[in-house]
Formats: structure tokens, C-alpha cells, sequence
DNA sequence: GAGGGATTCAAACTTTCGTTTGAATCAAAC
DNA sequence: GTTTGATTCAAACGAAAGTTTGAATCCCTC
């Protein structure tokens, strides 16, 4: 009946893959782009080209779905997306940082499927679902730990609520392009240069102006540290 | 009946109000809380102490609440807000700085009620509803501006792509605190200084952090103009 | 090719939620 | 005291969405 395309595989569902695996693939977009609650499982069927029912019959429910989405998106980030960008431990720490901010921006950005594994993460970090301390523990600790040490490295003298708080700093500035992309998008409407969609560009304006930063506050605190010295 | 308070205020609402602003009032703050779509009438009525059909009597249906609610917040939020912070425009400019900053933080972290004006302009932000278009114009682009024009002052040297990402930047650090808090609740807790959430700390944080990013910018786009003079 | 487990399907059930309705209540005017 | 307009109320309606069901279909094995 269908002009084009086969039979039996509907809008944008990979027939190579079966309807479990398809299931979560349009329910990582699905929950991406809107979250757990506005997500409907209808919507996540038809998307993957499957019955209603295939939801309850491969997972238990639509919560079930969610975590093993989750799930399945944390795995793939760690895989692809690993946080020292492949960089070894020996590497600069100045280009360790860029390649934190290029992996995380490019994790949140990437306009090519599969580009949800980050998304849902970054979804379930605005509104919190289930079992939200494994992935506290399993997804944003390590991150943060790992950043945090990069920041210790350029600013040894920084005390732990700079260090922690430049940390959030770095984070949030990454973060916001995705959490406030809509808005974005109308503010820089009608833009010729690509900024706030060129992944080069924001990852050098993210790490230079956190580079300046961190070594201000290094140099503020050994002034400090000199003159009470 | 009830053991304590008057009989006919319920938990939470100000007997002082009519039921229309009351009904505003509870609608600012469950919708600040968990946005539009998730946010249910019934729960408003009952936090406002209204009859479930008072929202199509005072207002036509749950839409026009929430847009005379984002309404009521944009106007509570441009006078009690102002984003110079009542410093005059011959303060210095850092200072200016540190007072965007502040006021922006106090607009989304306040535990005071009512806090709520800022949380749904926030959450406006990342899940735009209706009337985007007027809220960029009247709310965040008169913000971003200001914003751009602190920056610019603070870096004369800077191209816009550098201008604008640096106050993209600090509108990422601020919002991030909003956006991520339950997040950051889990991942600090258990701390003894009141790092998250204590408004000085936090301000003084983020202005030092982006003082420095942009002054070490500046200090960078000197040097290049100079070496390719 | 018959049996049997796995999978898919259309349909219905149940809950939630926005909205509507018509009666009841209140308050001010006459 | 009655009237009249505004407001409040309990109840129900209808659509949307998660879940369940039982039959139909597919596919592999013997």
C-alpha cells in the first residue's frame, strides 16, 4: 500500500533490528525529546513500528521500558562517549579539559541518530525519574570527580568550594545549550555564522573561557596566599 | 472541624486573597515545580483552596491560567527583580556584574515564597508552552542584551562570538543550579558548608569565575591583535 | 506437516485529567 | 424581603493514555 519503504516497516524503525531492541531505540528519542511523564507508549510503538502490547510484553510497563533505556544509554555513553575524549592520562590537562567539553557537548549536540544516549541522560538530570541514586552514583559522580581533578590540576590552590563550584561552572555552561536550546534557538534565529550549533566553536569558547577562569582564580589565590602569608 | 486554622482556608493559601488570585498564586508555584503539562487543575484548586470547576469560571481553561500566571510572574519579576540590581548605571562595571548575578540567583534559589516567579520563567525555558516569541522578546532578550553589554564592557577586544558565548556562559552557570538541582542535591549531600545554596557564596562564585574567564579573554585577543598588527 | 512456544495483533478495560453542567449559595440593590 | 447577578459546589462527561486480554500468527523442532 505504501508508496515507498517496505511493508511492514514503519517511520524510521531500522528493520534490522528486532522489536525489543527497536522499542528502546524509539524510546531513548522519544523520552529525549520530552521527557518520561509526556512521553506516550502508543507514540513509542508506532515510532518503532510495533503493537501496542509490545511494550508490556518485552518489559513489564512503561517504567521498566525507561530504565532499561536508561540504562542502555549510560552503557552506550560510557562506551562511546568516554569522558577523557581517548586522551591518555598523560596528556596536557589543558587538552584533557577541551576533550571533556568536546565529549559532553558532542554527547548532548550531535544531530545524528543515534544522538539520545546523551540526551536522556541529561533529561533524567532536569527531571528525575527512578533510581535516580544509581545513576547519581554511576553517571554524574564519576564525571564530576573526574572534572574536578581537572580543575585541581590547573588551580592547585583553589579551595573545595572553587574547585567543586568551578566544576559546576564548566558543567552548567555545557549543559545549558541543551537545557535552554529552544529558547536559544529563537534568540540567535536569523544567525549566519553556525555558533551555537558548531560543536568547534563551543567547545573552544566553553574551554577557553573556563581555561581564563580557573587560572584567574589560581593566580587571585596565591595573592591571597602570599599575602597572608 | 479542622483542629487548626480558620474553616475554610485550606493548606497553604493565603485567606487574604480572592479565589482568582489565590488560584495564580497556587499556579505559579505547582507549575514553577513541575511545568505545564505534568501540572494537573485539581491539584491547583486544592492548593488554592478552590472548587476544581473555579479554573474555567475565572479563567477560560487551564492555558489561559498558565499564561496569565507567566504573565503575573514576568511583571512580579521585571519590579522586584530589576536586573541592575538598583545600582546605578555609573556603578562599576563589575560590580553591575556581580548584581545580574545575584539577582538572577535570588530570582531561582530564593526558599522564600513567593520564589516561584522566577521557576517558571525557567521552566518556560526548557519547555516552552505558548507565547514563546513574546517571552523571548520581553523577558530574556532584554536580559541577554544586558548581559552582552556588561561583557563587552569588560572586554573591549572581544569579537561577538566571544561576547555572546561569555554571556551565554554565565546565564549556563546560573541556570544550571535551577535546572540541575535535585541532581546537585543528591550529588552534595551530606556537606557541611551550605555550598549549593547559599546566595552570597554562590554569587560570588559565579562572578569570579566569569570575571576572570572574561578578563582572560580580553587579556588573550590583545595579545593577538597586537602580534598580528 | 503437526505441535508448541514465542510473538504480534486488535480490542477493551481502567485511571487520570481537563472541561462542562446545573443547582446551590452568597451579596448587594431595591 | 425579594430579586438579581456573581460565585461556588458536587457531579458527571469525554478524551487520552497505561495496561490487560485472548485470539491470531509466525517460526522452529521433531
Amino acid at each position: 500500500m505504501s508508496v515507498e519503504g517496505s511493508l511492514k516497516s514503519p517511520a524510521g524503525a531500522d528493520p534490522g533490528l528486532d522489536t525489543r531492541a527497536r522499542l528502546i531505540e524509539a524510546a531513548g528519542e522519544v523520552f529525549a525529546e520530552v521527557g518520561f511523564k509526556q512521553a506516550t507508549v502508543r507514540d513509542i510503538c508506532a515510532k518503532a513500528g510495533a503493537n501496542i502490547a509490545a511494550v508490556n510484553y518485552h518489559f513489564r510497563d512503561k517504567e521498566t521500558l525507561y530504565a532499561e533505556t536508561i540504562a542502555h544509554a549510560h552503557r552506550y555513553s560510557v562506551e562511546h562517549y568516554p569522558m577523557d575524549g581517548g586522551l591518555p592520562p598523560t596528556a596536557k590537562v589543558e587538552q584533557r579539559l577541551e576533550a571533556f567539553v568536546r565529549t559532553f557537548l558532542a554527547k548532548i549536540l550531535d544531530p545524528n541518530r543515534p544522538s539520545w544516549h546523551g540526551l536522556v541522560m541529561s533529561r533524567e538530570m532536569q527531571e528525575p525519574t527512578l533510581s535516580l541514586d544509581t545513576i547519581v552514583e554511576t553517571g554524574v559522580r564519576p564525571n564530576f570527580h573526574y572534572l574536578c581533578d581537572l580543575v585541581r590540576e590547573l588551580g592547585p590552590h583553589l579551595n573545595p568550594v572553587e574547585v567543586e563550584g568551578s566544576a559546576a561552572s564548566v558543567i552548567g555552561q555545557i549543559l545549558h545549550y541543551f537545557h535552554c536550546r529552544r529558547i536559544i534557538a529563537r534568540l540567535y534565529r536569523g544567525r549566519t555564522d553556525g555558533f551555537p550549533y558548531d560543536l568547534d566553536l563551543l567547545t573552544g569558547h566553553i574551554t577557553a573561557f573556563s581555561l581564563a577562569a580557573i587560572r584567574g582564580l589560581e593566580q587571585q589565590s596565591r595573592h591571597r596566599a602570599e599575602n597572608t602569608r
